[in-house]
DNA sequence: ATAATAAAAGATAAAAAACTCTTTTTATTC
DNA sequence: GAATAAAAAGAGTTTTTTATCTTTTATTAT
């Protein structure tokens, strides 16, 4: 579905949302270890996150990255685009270029509803969602 | 969704069921220009189908794959296990190995109804309902 | 039998994805 | 303003996926 890198990004992002509620800025390491990433790979996507605007960093002691009110505003599909693209919006299941409404492969109208439930959920997922969701202690971002 | 491989099978799959209505053999390079798909890998790929006993195939001249009438009703869903293993069963949207009812992810159980879909996509298509499909000559397999 | 044909198998190569390590830059705090 | 901390940047490395090429084996037709 999506890449690792994406995984990475998502979990990272709803870790760092959920800490930035107290204003604390979270280090690379931390995130690493609260989302089970390897650490220097996650470092390389927050980057890349903080390079598309979708959250802030600040260098030197007691930096590391956070959300302010706006980052918090993005869905996991504004996540999944600046990590992986938009090929989950365009692609074909079966991998053909050309197929369209027009030029159907043979699961294409099947996939189509699939995919308009796929879209919707990852839209209507924001970081915000997920804060208030992740206070009541029903959900992890972890492996164990 | 699916790696390349499987999108490959699946296409090569759906294009020798409908050859095989006719009686007739299908050699892989047929098969591969037939779905727009790279003719070694496509080999491998067929040889893969056929150990695991997804394909018939016959050696020699006039040889080639084939599929019986067992085969055809093979789904979407057993192409994708032999060729991508379960993870489409199994595995959380963001990579979490113990995600689970009891310790979901936070997009676990919204996913688990897109799952649903999907799964059920893939294994009601079979190669046979794909064949009365194709017939109406609305569908294609090919990039162009 | 022999030649021709086509899949099976094996080995290799290229590309992409995942991951690691080192150096540089920037900000902070003392 | 020096020391320190942490992200940014750059440069690898490893692993997996995708793809190609060559040789072998089985089958068919002549």
């Amino acid at each position: 579905m999506f890449s690792k890198s994406c995984e990475y990004a998502i979990k990272a992002m709803i870790f760092v949302a959920q800490k930035s509620k107290a204003e604390t800025r979270v280090g690379v390491k931390e995130i690493a270890k609260g989302t089970d990433a390897p650490e220097h790979f996650v470092a390389k996507i927050m980057q890349d996150l903080s390079r598309r605007k979708l959250v802030h960093s600040v260098k030197g002691p007691n930096g590391g990255f956070y959300t302010d009110d706006t980052d918090i505003k993005s869905s996991i599909a504004d996540i999944v685009k600046a990590i992986d693209g938009d090929s989950i919006y365009t692609d074909c299941v079966l991998g053909l270029k050309a197929c369209s409404e027009k030029n159907p492969c043979p699961v294409h109208f099947e996939y189509k509803e699939i995919k308009k439930n796929l879209i919707a959920l990852i839209e209507k997922n924001t970081l915000a969602a997920f804060n208030d969701k992740l206070d009541t202690g029903k959900f992890f971002l972890k492996n164990d």
